[in-house]
DNA sequence: CTGTTAGCGCGTTCAG
DNA sequence: CTGAACGCGCTAACAG
């Protein structure tokens, strides 16, 4: 039997709302009632219940970052900045997997969990359109991925076909003709197709002609990029540089490559896409499109902080337009590119 | 004015206890009763209140984690393990950060974020002891770190003794005479102590003079481990291999270290502390130590489940007593190190 | 198989 | 500045 506010109120010998006024720091309260409050509290172990408080209020100052997976690094950079921001207003962030292991009947459930916090930001990945167009929800919602979704929701995306250009073209100039795309796709969605249409932009930009057996599809993961290498090498397709689609891909490429024993940047050029915290670190330092992190947490919080407010009101009249915002990528030169020639 | 279950029930034409069963698909409901109801919801567009179900069913099915930093890759790991094994009981893992920014104030308040779950696996890196054994917490919860805490709590942690040992014996067996321990310190509490002390072990199994000049603190993060070889090489301080506490920190020590022009292995050989994904990635591939991660995931779970299970009938009489568990380490060799001579 | 009664623990009314 | 009622949305019990 837990103890509870009036357990306390009773020990103190006051009532359940000065004891609530204490904990809450919410009205004054006098000085000696509220010193015997907290010594009942203290006294009694009592420990307040936020689900009661949250049902009661309505909110729960907590913001919700749904992602694919837990162990990707990328998620774990952005839940930080997420963090930091949200700290800064007294809220906090929980993050949640959706998990690439549950089938659509737990998107139900996920669904009915975001309703334990006053945002989401729902970062899309395994979903399509379609997914998402049947999601059907009250709770402040804005996605982050860079499939684009239906504009019922706002969205938060980073320019995938400039980045990918960009990256591209720097080949290009440093002096690369066959480029593999790893983790590119001929047929693909989401993220893997706006990158691969940079590529081919690139690439025509300079009249290059493209070889699609360069585009070498596989899991966007540490393994992923060894084993696309792998098979690269296992061919015999050419390739003097690789566009890896993601930092985690290149750091796989970078030890496939190094068990094939091409040097980089040598024999075989490597640019990134993420800017992780670690691509700086790698040896070589890897060269890779920065995604302008910062700018894009504060879009995308932006775009809550605008449902939460209106939320309390509720929606007639006043709907919100969704907004679809691209972020500006730039690109950072480390050492997986030779200097341009 | 969020749709509430009366609402669908009135809509129907059944009871609120009806509409209950049938989205808990608790008990049998009539064929017919339970389409109208569905119908109901899907007409109003009523969604789930689990703040409410939470409140009156007393628990929530979801356990945290609570990590020191949500961009720390051995966490996200670490959450996805979890995350899995939930999965598996029909259960919610969500991660929150204790951060390393908020000050003693907060922690009151994470405690009462604690209620909001089922049970919680904290991990403690930045509390002493002493802050640990001011916990005052109905909460089952189990403690993950490495520093010894108060007995009044489950522990898990892994043999960092034994593996920091291993570590510098098999650097030693492979002819460093000069190893650095970086992250290690003299002084310290916590993980710091302990792998320093492996490190000393091992120095002193082989008869080997052991020199303080080489134990390097450090932040323990990327930037930590290259500082800590700039430092190292600044001051002159002749070294023939590195111990990194941490496989983070060997991944900026590998960069230091190409920075300044050394080869790894053959002028420095490196090992790491973790086995984290990455590792096996990194050029050459990183020498560490595994800590079994899967068997502390399971241990972790375990234990609280135990106290999750004891919780309903209260503390009296039952208690259960808390349990430290040290998970066995090992060590996994790649091409940081050399072949043992 | 369905409905009624009661209350989870807190906070927003209003009086005093 | 403090106290007493009522209700947030849901579900465990028991009726019927």
């Amino acid at each position: 039997m837990p103890v509870t506010m009036s357990d306390v109120a009773r020990a103190a010998g006051v009532s359940v709302m000065t004891v609530s006024n204490v904990l809450a720091g919410r009205k004054r309260v006098g000085e000696e009632t509220r010193r015997r409050v907290l010594a009942a509290v203290d006294d009694l172990g009592y420990e307040l219940n936020l689900t009661a408080r949250h049902l009661r209020a309505g909110r729960t100052d907590t913001v919700a970052l749904v992602v694919p997976r837990f162990d990707h690094p990328y998620f774990g950079e952005l839940a930080a900045r997420l963090a930091r921001r949200l700290d800064r207003s007294g809220r906090h962030l929980v993050v949640e997997q959706s998990g690439a292991s549950r089938e659509g009947e737990l998107e139900a459930l996920t669904l009915a969990r975001l309703h334990l916090y006053d945002g989401v930001l729902l970062s899309v990945v395994g979903m399509t359109p379609d997914d998402v167009a049947r999601l059907r929800t009250t709770v402040p919602v804005v996605l982050l991925g860079e499939q684009d979704m239906p504009d019922r929701f706002d969205q938060v995306r980073m320019d995938n076909v400039e980045g990918a250009r960009l990256a591209t073209a720097h080949l290009l100039a440093t002096g690369a003709r066959r480029i593999a795309a790893v983790g590119g796709s001929t047929s693909g969605r989401g993220m893997t197709m706006v990158r691969t249409l940079g590529w081919r932009r690139a690439h025509e930009e300079s009249g290059l002609p493209i070889d699609d057996a360069l585009v070498v599809p596989c899991d966007v993961d540490l393994a992923g990029g060894r084993r696309a290498i792998r098979q690269l090498v296992a061919e015999g397709t050419p390739f003097d540089a690789v566009f890896a689609f993601t930092d985690t891909l290149a750091t796989g490429v970078l030890a496939g490559l190094a068990e094939a024993g091409l040097r980089v940047p040598d024999d075989v050029q490597v640019v990134g896409f993420d800017n992780l915290d670690s691509s700086e670190f790698l040896v070589p330092g890897l060269t890779t499109v920065d995604p302008g992190h910062e700018a894009m947490a504060d879009h995308a919080l932006r775009l809550l902080d605008r449902l939460i407010d209106r939320a309390p009101d509720g929606d007639r009249g006043t709907a919100v337009v969704p907004e679809h915002v691209t972020g500006p990528v730039s690109l950072v030169v480390r050492g997986t590119t030779r200097p341009a020639a």
